[in-house]
DNA sequence: CTCCTGCTAG
DNA sequence: CTAGCGGGAG
């Protein structure tokens, strides 16, 4: 049996070559050692994720949260008053969350088509993965990142979620994702996750949650490795 | 000033 | 490929 040496493999004090899968479950545990369950993702219902989902594109949680709580408290945050109330009305509500006139058009639209083609969104979630996927990915506003949320969080598909956090993570380590940022830097980041660790529902919400822990607070775009649980595995270590 | 759990139109 | 979207926090 040959034992395949890649040019990114951590290795062992002992000089052995540690196949890369095993970097992605390492990164996992000293993660989930270091901040421990995160219940992700923060929402009442389906809805909210999906609406959540949406809202939070490129954009700070904490201004989505206040989103959120408008149209909780304007008793809106239904799938029936999201896709009826005036444009203008969504507008106000959801403007802390940011680009809230491309956000609350493309919420109204993904809205609509969704509860015109199923009875509830879990209907709608319903069935194969990669075709579920592909039905999100041709909603107005819904690219890759935002449909595998709704398919983790939303729904029950054990998809792996891949955000600006998880890029710059794999970056710096670095696993073999693809060295520069490029187009489908995407999709070889949720290969390589998806083919290092079996699909598992919970373990794969946990990850993304951990991850987006680390690139918070830690992992940022100026790093504080120094507080990092994952500096002795890392390249950056600065 | 930069950055935030992106996506789309041009 | 880039520009545009946008308010809130540090």
């Amino acid at each position: 049996m040959v034992t395949k040496r890649s040019s990114s493999g951590a290795r062992t004090t002992a000089g052995r070559a540690i196949p890369d899968p095993a970097v992605a479950l390492a990164i996992f545990r000293d993660l989930f050692g270091a901040y421990g369950p995160r219940h992700w993702w923060p929402a009442q219902s389906d809805f909210e994720v999906l609406v959540g989902a949406i809202l939070t594109q490129n954009t700070a949680w904490t201004n989505v949260e206040r989103a959120i709580a408008n149209l909780r408290d304007a008793s809106a945050l239904d799938p029936q008053s999201i896709a009826t109330m005036p444009r203008a009305r969504l507008e106000v509500l959801i403007r802390p969350s940011g680009y809230f006139r491309q956000k609350a058009k493309r919420l109204q639209q993904v809205v609509r088509a969704i509860y015109s083609s199923a009875p509830d969104l879990q209907q709608f979630l319903r069935g194969d993965t990669e075709q579920v996927r592909q039905k999100l990915l041709a909603l107005p506003g819904i690219g890759p990142e935002t449909a595998d949320s709704i398919l983790l969080y939303a729904g029950t598909h054990p998809t792996f979620v891949v955000d600006a956090y998880t890029l710059r993570l794999a970056q710096r380590f670095p696993l073999p994702v693809g060295a520069a940022p490029g187009r489908d830097d995407y999709h070889r980041a949720k290969a390589y996750f998806e083919g290092a660790i079996a699909a598992d529902l919970q373990l794969y919400r946990e990850f993304h949650a951990l991850i987006v822990e680390l690139g918070k607070g830690t992992c940022r775009p100026k790093p504080k490795c120094e507080r990092c649980p994952l500096q002795q595995r890392c390249a950056q270590k600065l």
